[in-house]
DNA sequence: TCGAATCGACTACGTCTGTAGTCGAAGATT
DNA sequence: AATCTTCGACTACAGACGTAGTCGATTCGA
């Protein structure tokens, strides 16, 4: 339920976790994509605001901890797409698909599979 | 192309000036949604921080200010709905659509619409 | 065994955000 | 003219965030 929203810094650490884990400080700084080159210490500080917030936890393995994610990639993208859709759709699902057509950021091939979806959900 | 991010508290004024420009500092203020109760000062700060964002212009009005907005909603709404598509679903927006249509509960009203819609798109 | 590397804890600090107060100037009211 | 109201400007302040440094303890390598 950990309602806490995680910051754009602290969701490089998830997907991180989320890709693997268990995982040392260590081995998630090791991990970071080329365009976040942080220092340990930072990754440390992002990894234990993630403790506070309940989205990770960590196992003693000798001296040093093993970190693993708390919360589901899945549910947090939910939430994520959720808050988008009430922020800036009113809630509602088709103005966001309407958005999306106006972009023309669907193609063909999305639209197609768009429509198998709804043919799924249909019956 | 003014790029700074608009806060949520930001937005709901946004959304104000949105509906109805130019308004005053004070007009904003009684147009408030009833779960943003903010004083006017408060009205006033975000108002002159989404001026040095670019985001809003005044223009006087005998000694006050009316307000309008400087950016699109349309564009806003896109640059926030690429931002979250880029974050969590890899730049990707069919992944976000099927990931609502999966979560939702669509009523076939809905699906029917959306169905249309995609038609629409299509030709 | 003794120094070097490494670990987690704690501290730091500038910026952004949410929320609001104070104040001097200008206009309105009596 | 004296006072009340209203306006924008400036200030405040706590919490979140991005980013990193210091330090005492531990362990590893020589």
């Amino acid at each position: 339920m950990s309602s806490e929203r995680i910051s754009d810094a602290e969701l490089t650490i998830m997907e991180i976790l989320w890709e693997r884990a268990p995982l040392t400080a260590t081995d998630v700084a090791a991990r970071l994509p080329d365009d976040r080159d942080w220092s340990l210490p930072t990754v440390k500080t992002l990894l234990s605001r993630l403790l506070t917030k309940a989205a990770v936890e960590h196992r003693a393995d000798g001296r040093r901890f093993l970190y693993s994610p708390l919360i589901d990639r899945e549910d947090y993208v939910s939430h994520e797409s959720k808050r988008l859709v009430d922020r800036l759709f009113g809630g509602r699902f088709m103005p966001l698909v309407a958005h999306l057509a106006e972009q023309e950021k669907l193609s063909d091939a999305d639209i197609a599979e768009i429509e198998q979806l709804l043919r799924e959900m249909k019956s």
